[in-house]
DNA sequence: CTGTTAGCGCGTTCAG
DNA sequence: CTGAACGCGCTAACAG
């Protein structure tokens, strides 16, 4: 491995220029920073992360922390969408990344996490699938010794942005869809987890909703629980005219049980996972996408760095219907 | 942030005394030991990884290779399962892995690829859907800059090591096992894509079984392919008394295509994803445990790191099918 | 605009 | 058995 040393020989130059042309510096003059490049390229010089951040103690190395609990398909799909788009964003914007899952570190408290991260140089950290009960992360981001996006959470402060489409229109526009299409007066709603940030504003979205339409709703705690929408759906799909779900996976759940029932209703869902193509049949949801979302997190951590202030970053969704062809390869 | 340097302070010894307790040194007595523990406790402090792998050359980074190429349901849930299985593990071992995608390095020569990943600091490597198309990768493997773990790819040097199941057996026993259940005498086999390690091995525990059972066998590349294995099924299961798939995503296909053509037919696939118990029903597979096969792959590597040669490791596999209850959550 | 120098935090000889 | 001293590759003042 060649390091900065041969380089600056190779140019003829210092290895504090090197440094500086690296680092994109200013007062270099053109002529030296073309040698230097020259150097460089010829070299196949690449620089040494490690060293660099050990020195620099602000380098972008940053922990991508995600929740991975309920064992589903679904939260796979999600899961790797985030994953995939960070780490690629990531790359771009020449930010290394580590990749963590909170069941590796629920064990510890805030203040022994922060040593953790920042025993390996992080210095942000992008959160997705948080709840309200992780309480040690929340602590975490609100001690601000990181720069932190979050996905679906809303707190911002100086250092701490948020990514997040907007959930309650985003529920409320759905339900109508479906609602409307059908003609429903009454409908069943399965909300998610109570733990979940984002179920509050698609409750709020879906209240707006049926206010404006005069329905009749009855709201249940689904947990974003297939099974436990499937025996809510059981339980009062009987009565109502449509059942409109937090989750794709809930609406799967209600879908399922509705068939064992044999009646039709109406179900839509919230997510727009894989899935659904091949079960859910003609089921509205909202589709989001979670590379985008990962990625756009990765970009605003990055102008954090960069000095920026905290902010609400909000991502686009649409509503779509999944079929198979659309899922088949 | 507490340094090393703390440490030595509060305990009353040189930083390298610190250091010796740290990393196991011999010959330091036993009092020095405890009062050293003593103050690290006490300071709740932890090694910063970046200075000691710039220090010592010689740390566990492990970069973390996936092949993610079909967007498909199945990919996520295996790739997932991967990186969980492989993070643990490396949480456990204490060592540090890079997650990275083929896709982020496919354009660069190995040169580069080891350059990239060198200048991370990066020694060792575990690799997991490697194809043979992956030219790059074996050459990257080959030139030995780097400790390495292959999963499903048969390649072992001295510091290389294999880890996966016995594919011809495990093809073997899930087609027999389908076969002999529904008394066929001939089958369709849909082979996987030419370029997987794993196709050959594969078809050939199948032929061992047409031979055994003096079967009729059909087969066709179905490229792991749903859309083709869909395909194939329309065109060559109607003459067939079965139809054996060397993957579960196959399978599925396979299936819905009988489905269609309103014949049935007994299908097995391969992998035991949850996907089979939403759309599989009563289909045998090979379920693999790719958490454990990547947990497994960082051991492995960690032995490697610690002098040993490379070597094949089997990992197990079972027989199963999925039921809707075994996936819904 | 360029070069010198002092660390970043730790591992590792090598005297003592 | 212990500690002083050097260096890993690089950044960041600070002189010049």
């Amino acid at each position: 491995m060649n390091t900065i040393w041969d380089v600056a020989k190779k140019a003829g130059v210092a290895i504090s220029t090197v440094s500086k042309v690296l680092n994109n510096y200013p007062y270099v003059s053109e002529e030296t920073k073309r040698k230097v490049r020259e150097a460089i390229h010829e070299l196949n010089y690449i620089p040494n992360t490690i060293a660099a951040s050990l020195s620099s103690k602000q380098t972008a190395r940053t922990a991508l922390l995600l929740n991975l609990n309920a064992g589903t398909q679904v939260i796979d799909e999600i899961t790797l969408q985030y994953i995939h788009g960070a780490l690629n964003a990531a790359m771009e914007v020449n930010m290394e990344i580590i990749t963590i899952f909170l069941s590796m570190i629920k064990h510890m408290t805030p203040e022994e996490i922060t040593r953790y991260l920042q025993s390996q140089g992080i210095t942000g950290i992008i959160i997705c699938g948080m709840t309200k009960e992780d309480r040690y992360l929340r602590e975490l981001v609100e001690t601000g010794s990181f720069k932190s996006v979050l996905v679906d959470v809303p707190l911002i402060n100086d250092n701490t942005s948020t990514v997040w489409v907007d959930n309650a229109e985003a529920q409320y526009e759905v339900a109508k869809k479906t609602i409307t299409e059908n003609k429903c007066e009454s409908v069943l709603y399965l909300e998610g987890k109570d733990n979940g940030y984002v179920t509050d504003e698609r409750l709020k979205g879906m209240k707006r909703l049926a206010e404006e339409l005069n329905l009749k709703m009855l709201v249940r705690n689904g947990d974003f629980s297939e099974l436990k929408a499937r025996e809510l759906t059981f339980k009062y799909a009987k009565r109502k005219d449509a059942v409109v779900a937090a989750s794709d996976l809930m609406a799967i759940g209600a879908m399922n049980a509705l068939i064992e029932m044999d009646i039709f209703r109406p179900v839509c869902g919230f997510d727009g996972i894989t899935l659904m193509g091949y079960v859910g049949k003609q089921m509205n949801t909202v589709r989001q996408d979670f590379y985008n979302i990962a990625s756009t997190a990765v970009w605003e951590l990055k102008r954090l760095f960069e000095g920026g202030k905290g902010q609400n970053v909000y991502t686009k969704y649409e509503l779509v219907k999944l079929y198979y062809k659309d899922v088949i390869v």
